[in-house]
DNA sequence: GCCGACAATATTGTTGACAATATTGTTGAA
DNA sequence: TTCAACAATATTGTCAACAATATTGTCGGC
């Protein structure tokens, strides 16, 4: 137990090494919410100086994943479902001008693949492959990002989505869900399809918004009767 | 000149206040596009010690104000006009949501102070009082945002700003471009007091975007004849 | 005079030690 | 037993010295 799990040749991880390792552990749930992360048990078991450490985690404290107080340190930040209801309205927002913009200024080529990935898709459905439809899921949405000429948004909604993932990864485990976001994936297509930027962008938004009811339905099933804090 | 110009008590500036005082540069243009931001000049005139001065450059690395390349340190970040479309658009859809969000869920309070303060801008106008203007239009925004009930939007929404600022700063030197502000701004108000959040949204939109179309007209009288970098 | 190689300086990256503070463990009395 | 005060430990914050690298200045050859 004395090899650290990251070896970045013979100097050690680089600090961006560091913190894509704790992100890395935030999001399989390996780091829970509200665990503080001890400087120098990230140290040892990553093999990475205390500096750099800490380094690491002041640039998760800024994406918004830790939080950082005086002579206590850095711990998981537990977003409340309030702040995952905002998220998701700033998401859809954002995604919503980008199924627009993906309308006006994606390629054929983009297009095309765009089609692809849904029919992959509803494949990975029927065949009931839930990891391919979770990886296909997130090509599709990025996909839209890329293809609208938007990097910008692109970066922020990859920021806006790292603090609620263990949620959203329960999702794909559920049958109704996906059939309902195969339908809406159909629907924003169509709408791309037809040169129709404000409908896509409408059922953009929908689509996103929808995916936060049911993910406030699954917490309420999963955290029946915890206590808070 | 030997003394800093910052300094908070004896033990010297804490590593936000040295942030809000580079930050503050950037802004007011004492520092500008590109220049080199060394670490030991920063320590002289802030007071601050040399790892506070990093940290808060970490920060800064992580807000997007200014980029840090291995061995040369921190310079300031420079946003091309591509991006500042992309950022614009962004905000454009988020406050977008705030200001449907606004019609939905603000206090009888706020959508009187927000009247308050717009009646206060066209009163700035008519003196010509440009910082005046400038401070009002930044708490109209805020104000609305505020009262969406979507403090994480807020949040995203001062940062996409703030690389941008020396830009728009000039913006409120334009007597035309005030004008259109007051325009959109009722506009904005109308749909408001009339409970119609997706009018609302789309005057919002519309608004921000139309400030970003101004301010690249702004942008080619300035720097014409700038070599790129 | 101009250009490249080398030396000198400046600047940043890293490490380790120490100080400040929080957390945990222990003792003793009510 | 239970609680508060104190001591011991753990953890983080800060600093100063050193190493690695870039930048600048200088010299000699062409």
């Amino acid at each position: 137990m004395r090899n650290p799990e990251l070896n970045a040749g013979q100097k050690g991880p680089s600090t961006p090494e560091i913190a894509a390792w704790i992100r890395e552990r935030i999001r399989s749930r390996r780091f829970v919410s509200g665990q503080r992360l001890v400087e120098f048990d990230i140290t040892r078991k990553t093999g990475g100086s205390r500096f750099k450490v800490r380094e690491a985690l002041q640039h998760l404290e800024a994406e918004g994943l830790v939080s950082i107080e005086e002579y206590r340190g850095a711990s998981v930040r537990s977003a409340t479902m309030d702040e995952v209801r905002q998220l998701y309205r700033a998401r859809g927002a954002l995604e919503g001008i980008c199924a627009a913009d993906f309308t006006r200024n994606a390629s054929q080529k983009q297009h095309a693949k765009l089609k692809k990935i849904g029919n992959d898709m509803e494949h990975a459905v029927q065949v009931g492959a839930t990891e391919s439809f979770a990886t296909l899921n997130a090509q599709w949405h990025e996909l839209i990002m890329e293809g609208s000429g938007n990097p910008a948004i692109r970066a922020l909604v990859q920021r806006l989505n790292t603090p609620v993932h263990h949620l959203v990864f329960e999702t794909f485990y559920r049958a109704e869900r996906l059939l309902s976001a195969i339908a809406d994936h159909s629907a924003i297509l169509a709408a791309i399809s037809n040169r129709d930027p404000a409908g896509a962008e409408l059922a953009m938004r929908q689509h996103v918004e929808d995916g936060f009811t049911f993910l406030m339905k699954l917490d309420k099933d999963l955290h029946f009767g915890d206590e808070a804090e």
